[in-house]
DNA sequence: CATCAGGGCCCTG
DNA sequence: CAGGGCCCTGAT
């Protein structure tokens, strides 16, 4: 086992999202699979970050309410960062958590909502969170693909354990993503003996692309949604179910629903029509729906009702989901 | 034991 | 634009 980095160092920012805040709706969310660049408990997360190059430990602890949002960051560093990557890492922060997302006017359209109108008052000031990068992020919608969930949780872990930065700090040890650069000079062989299969030539062709050919997750952000929506499909290995994902959790794009998978089709169709999921809606059908009660905001809308059936999930009790999740 | 499909995507015809 | 193939793994 690599031995691990100590971050020794730790430095303390206030940070104090726009209200309505949920601190525990946006910092963990119960339907991503488990990895090991994160922890949470009800009030703390734990996370790595890579900034700049720099491997980090954050950690955000709930200080204040739902109407008086406060949050204490700790950063955790081999030896501190300079008052301006300080800075920037705390502007990079507010983004990837959506911190300043001003929630009213999709409050006030939905709450007569008969289905979401509840859920936005029992997560009120949830956001939706994707605490990596584009790259992490890629890496992660690969590993999804064509696996059960449990087949994924491995592969994400190996890579890590064979790639990644072991980081000690606040008394745990996770892992970091590593810096594309890094693995950009690993064969596709020693890839597959990891048995990412023939995820391995995503995976490598994907790095490449941030570590010799420039991607640069900056320049995307300001790019038409149809720019970069073209840019990511260009990407080898990303198709339209890594691109819905990515353009809504990476780049903020709050009505972007426009593919519904196989196994997110069972779900909906329970969800919206009481269907079994064994004769599930037409996708099309459920798409016509979206557009029709959520357009300007359809994969917003349903991220809280989504977020709400995995919590609820986590009470017991929901079957026919535990069938379809297999984890 | 063998077979199969899984939280897709690429490539071919 | 439909359909086959792809790595591996656990379920059947």
């Amino acid at each position: 086992m690599k031995r691990a980095i100590l971050l020794k160092t730790r430095q303390v920012v206030e940070l104090l999202p726009r209200a309505p805040f949920h601190f525990n709706a946006t910092l963990h969310k119960p339907d991503h699979f488990p990895s090991a660049d994160n922890a949470w408990e009800p009030g703390i997360r734990w996370q790595t970050m890579r900034w700049h190059r720099r491997p980090l430990g954050l950690k955000f602890e709930d200080c204040g309410t739902v109407s008086r949002p406060r949050v204490r960051l700790g950063v955790w560093s081999k030896s501190g960062l300079a008052a301006a990557e300080l800075n920037s890492l705390t502007q990079e922060i507010g983004y990837r958590y959506n911190l300043a997302l001003d929630l009213a006017d999709f409050n006030r359209r939905f709450q007569a909502d008969p289905q979401l109108g509840p859920a936005l008052r029992q997560w009120r000031g949830m956001r939706p969170m994707s605490p990596g990068g584009l790259y992490e992020y890629l890496l992660i919608a690969i590993v999804l693909q064509n696996a059960t969930v449990r087949r994924s949780v491995q592969m994400l872990q190996t890579l890590l354990e064979h790639y990644g930065d072991r980081l000690k700090y606040d008394g745990r040890t996770l892992y970091g993503f590593w810096e594309p650069a890094a693995l950009n000079i690993v064969s596709e062989e020693e890839l597959r003996s990891l048995k990412v299969g023939y995820r391995a030539k995503s995976i490598q062709r994907v790095t490449a692309a941030f570590a010799s050919q420039g991607l640069d997750e900056l320049a995307l952000r300001a790019l038409t949604p149809a720019a970069r929506r073209e840019a990511l499909l260009g990407l080898y290995g990303i198709g339209p179910a890594s691109v819905g994902y990515i353009l809504f959790d990476v780049f903020h794009q709050w009505d972007e629903l426009n593919y519904i998978s196989p196994w997110e089709q069972k779900i909906y169709s329970k969800l919206f029509f009481d269907a079994d999921p064994e004769t599930p809606m037409p996708a099309e059908r459920l798409l016509d729906l979206f557009r029709a009660r959520f357009g300007g905001y359809r994969m917003l809308a349903v991220h809280y009702l989504w977020e709400d059936l995995f919590w609820k999930r986590r009470q017991g009790g929901l079957d026919w989901l535990d069938k379809l999740i297999r984890l």
